[in-house]
DNA sequence: GTCTTATTGCTAATGATTCTCAATTGCAGT
DNA sequence: ACTGCAATTGAGAATCATTAGCAATAAGAC
C-alpha cells in the first residue's frame, strides 16, 4: 500500500492560496502566486507550486495544461463529479461542462482496441465575450 | 495579409525525418532526434524540433501534448479530417478516432456560453495490450 | 555554374517547474 | 502553556524541454 501522504497542516501560506482561489478563471502557479505577492502576501512561489499541486490531487483545484504546456490551476466548482471546462483562451474564465455521453464512448473505443487503464482529456477553448468586445476596438 | 511563409525546401535532414516517422507511435522530438541519430543520421536536435513543428502545421504530422507538459509527435494516417487519438501512455502506439457528436456538442455548448473561436482537444489514453502483457509480467 | 536565401547545427538562452536544505512552525501529547 | 518533531516554507540552484542567435551550408531558380 502507498505509505499514505501526511495530514496537510493548515499553515498561513496555505490559507492565503485558498483564499486568492476565488475567481472563475483559470491561472499558472506564478500568476497565482504574483496576485498572492500583489496584496501583500509573502508566500514564496515554490510554496505555491507546491500548494496548488496538493490542492488538486484533493480535488479542490482543477489543472489543465494549456497548449503551451504550463499547468493553470483554478478553484474547483463541482463537486467530486468528473468534468470538464470551456476556457477562455485569452483571460482564463471557464465554465463547467459536463459531456455525459462521452464517457460510455471512450470505454467503448477503449475496449474495441483493447486498451486498458483508460484516461480522457477534454478541453473546449474559446473567446469570453469580454475578452472578445475588448479585441474589437 | 500574411508574409506567406516560404516554399519549404527537401532537404536531406528534412527527408530523413520523414522517413524516421514511420511507425504508429507518439514520440517527443528527442525521442525522434535519438532515434535517427541511433540509425546513423547527424541532424541536429533543433532541426528535428523545427521539422516536426513545420511538418505539423502543414498537417503532415499531429502533435499532442503529453500530461507531462511535452509535445509528442507521429505521423498523421489521416487525411485533413480532423480526428483524435487513442494513445498508450507507455509506449506512444495510437490509433486515431474520430468523435462526430462531439464537434456538434462543442458549438452548441460554445454558444450557450457566448464563447467564440472554438478549439477543442480531446485525447483518450490508456495501455495498449502489448505494453500490458510486458507490466503483468 | 552562379546567386539568393532557406536551412542547418552548434551553443547559449529561456522559462516553467522541481529540488535542496536550513530555518520555521503546526499541532499532538502532556 | 511547554516540548518534540515531522511537515512546511522560502531562496536559490538545478532540471529539462524548447528556442533563439548566428556563421557555415546547400536547395533551387535562372
Ligand atoms: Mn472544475
Ligand atoms: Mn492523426
Ligand atoms: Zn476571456
Ligand atoms: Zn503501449
Amino acid at each position: 500500500m502507498t505509505p499514505s501522504a501526511p495530514v496537510p497542516r493548515m499553515t498561513r501560506q496555505r490559507r492565503e492560496i485558498l483564499d486568492a482561489l476565488d475567481t472563475r478563471d483559470f491561472r499558472s502557479a506564478q500568476a497565482w502566486h504574483e496576485r498572492l505577492r500583489s496584496e501583500g502576501s509573502t508566500v514564496g512561489l515554490a510554496t505555491v507550486y507546491r500548494g496548488l499541486q496538493s490542492l488538486a490531487e484533493q480535488g479542490e483545484v482543477d489543472a489543465v495544461v494549456a497548449e503551451s504546456g504550463e499547468t493553470l490551476y483554478r478553484r474547483c466548482e463541482a463537486g467530486d463529479e468528473h468534468h470538464h471546462h470551456l476556457r477562455c483562451r485569452i483571460c482564463g474564465r471557464a465554465v463547467e461542462i459536463d459531456v455525459p455521453e462521452f464517457e460510455a464512448f471512450a470505454h467503448r473505443i477503449a475496449s474495441e482496441h483493447d486498451y486498458g487503464d483508460i484516461r480522457h482529456t477534454i478541453e473546449l477553448t474559446g473567446i469570453c465575450p469580454q475578452c472578445r468586445a475588448a479585441s474589437e476596438r
